[in-house]
DNA sequence: TATAATGTTTGAAC
DNA sequence: AGTTCAAACATTAT
């Protein structure tokens, strides 16, 4: 669920409540529900990985952390987090984070750090990246600050794509290799958003839970790198270590 | 059945 | 006061 494509995917899927009342609210989730009866739905938007539902003067926003799900028109066994009725059909939440933001949504969001918004700025991210030298680029990459919706799968593909090891240094990296590793943040992710709507993301891991190098025949390294402690698949063969 | 996993926040410790 | 880090939380498939 949680990877960035991943909320892209649910904010097109719910597209058809857009413009529309919500008629009923239910669900064990600790927010004022009451508020949200009769507030008619202004926009779906995306940051990263936080998908969010805006209304006149406020919007919710749902984090789906490790273990969130959704259902559209249909329901599962566990409880329900928060299920909205409109009259053409339900939206239901289920193990995730949800909050109120009071106000206009872009005061709360820098939409530039979103690799997927139209508005994402590489160049920024490489300023961004000159102020971390010291961080090893598996954790970098995980930075919502940075490249908001890059989620561990993706960390892992576009470090084996690019020949880098996870455990390089942010500020060790030849200029080239910044280059390619932002660029492809971005192409990755919508390649990720692709290949999931197909149904058939995980034929395309190449790194992420694989065993096996593809590029040497190698076997890949497992390992928990970084502060942030998420594993990472990588060849010690074809990718390179800076320090 | 125990484990581990596409994630983030919190609060204690330093 | 700022940083760091382990714990907490949540669910499901293997």
């Amino acid at each position: 669920m949680p990877e960035g494509p991943s909320i892209v995917i649910l904010k097109e899927e719910v597209q058809g409540f857009s413009g529309q009342p919500v008629i009923s609210v239910s669900g064990n989730s600790q927010i004022d529900k009451s508020r949200l009866l009769n507030q008619t739905v202004i926009a779906f938007k995306s940051w990263g990985k936080h998908f969010l539902i805006c209304f006149a003067g406020f919007t919710l926003r749902i984090h789906f952390l490790l273990f969130g799900s959704y259902r559209i028109n249909a329901r599962k066994e566990t409880p329900v987090r928060l299920n909205l009725t409109f009259s053409n059909g339900e939206l239901n939440l289920y193990a995730c984070s949800i909050n109120y933001l009071e106000g206009d949504i872009n005061t709360h969001y820098d939409w530039t750090v979103d690799v997927m918004n139209a508005d994402w700025d590489p160049v920024k991210a490489r300023r961004t990246l000159d102020t971390i030298p010291d961080k090893m680029i598996c954790d970098t990459l995980l930075e919502q600050d940075i490249f908001a919706g890059v989620g561990n799968i993706i960390k892992n593909e576009i470090l084996y794509r690019v020949y880098v090891h996870p455990e390089s240094l942010t500020g060790k990296l030849p200029e080239m290799k910044i280059r390619e590793i932002i660029e492809q943040a971005q192409i990755y992710s919508f390649e990720f958003l692709a290949w999931k709507k197909q149904y058939e993301l995980k034929k395309h891991w190449l790194a992420h839970t694989k065993t096996l190098c593809v590029r040497c025949n190698l076997p890949l390294s497992r390992k928990k790198t970084g502060v942030k402690k998420r594993r990472s698949f990588f060849c010690e063969n074809c990718q390179t270590l800076y320090r």
